[in-house]
DNA sequence: ATCCCGAGGG
DNA sequence: CCCTCTGGAT
């Protein structure tokens, strides 16, 4: 199934092009329920007021706010950067850490975030199920949202571990080109003939659970 | 209207 | 499990 959908989008990648590990933590961080597109546009003034974390723990909070506000969020992603900067300086000495334990531990920062670091900045394969694995899953019935971090081993066993954060890369792509939230294009769908819910006509993953009950992957 | 490569808190 | 936080594109 990987292959059929890598296939499909050779172009797939992460468009938060930093390769810094400080900047790509930041710039994830704002790219919670924007576009990375967004994202690219304040981060250029951003860094240029705030290169690392220890001026990201002393910056201003009006202005981070007025800087990254067109990014949706703003207070809260604001609030989580000043505190970001902060538990940088105190814990790391200001490096970004290069392991999940230590990445999740940070404020605003959960395993999506993490894993998009870990793969991107530190070459560490990460696979991690985000609103795209997520829906993915639910089409084929499997239980995404009840055990994400099952869901995702499940599915790294079945990817080769030097594929793992291309393969993330590929699923986003696949669920912004073809796999809508709502109504999905199927008729596009590299994968239609394998998906279940193609099978009993749903194209809304909520909808399609319900109908259809398949075994996790294993 | 609906969605966006989420995280924290209740 | 639920809710909230936010702006912009389509």
């Amino acid at each position: 199934m990987y292959r059929l959908l890598a296939e499909r989008y050779p172009d797939a990648h992460c468009e938060l092009d930093f390769t810094n590990p400080f900047e790509l933590l930041v710039a994830t961080v704002l790219s919670a329920q924007t576009t990375d597109v967004r994202v690219n546009l304040v981060t250029p003034e951003l860094f240029r007021r705030y290169p690392d974390a220890r001026a990201l723990a002393g910056a201003d909070r009006t202005d981070v706010e007025t800087i990254i506000a067109s990014t949706g969020f703003f207070r809260a992603k604001t609030e989580s950067l000043l505190k970001l900067g902060v538990a940088l300086m105190e814990q790391h000495d200001g490096e970004v850490p290069g392991r999940m334990v230590d990445l999740v531990k940070l404020p605003g920062v959960g395993r999506k975030t993490a894993n998009v670091v870990l793969g991107n900045a530190f070459g560490v394969p990460g696979i991690t199920v985000d609103t795209h694995f997520g829906r993915l899953a639910r089409r084929f019935g499997w239980t995404a949202e009840e055990d994400p971090v099952k869901v995702e081993h499940a599915v790294g066993a079945l990817i080769p571990r030097k594929d793992w954060t291309q393969l993330s890369h590929v699923l986003v792509f696949h669920g912004r080109r073809t796999c809508h939230a709502k109504k999905a294009a199927c008729g596009a769908c590299p994968i239609a003939r394998l998906c279940p819910s193609y099978g009993v006509g749903e194209t809304d993953p909520d909808k399609a659970a319900k109908l259809v009950r398949t075994a996790p992957p294993r």
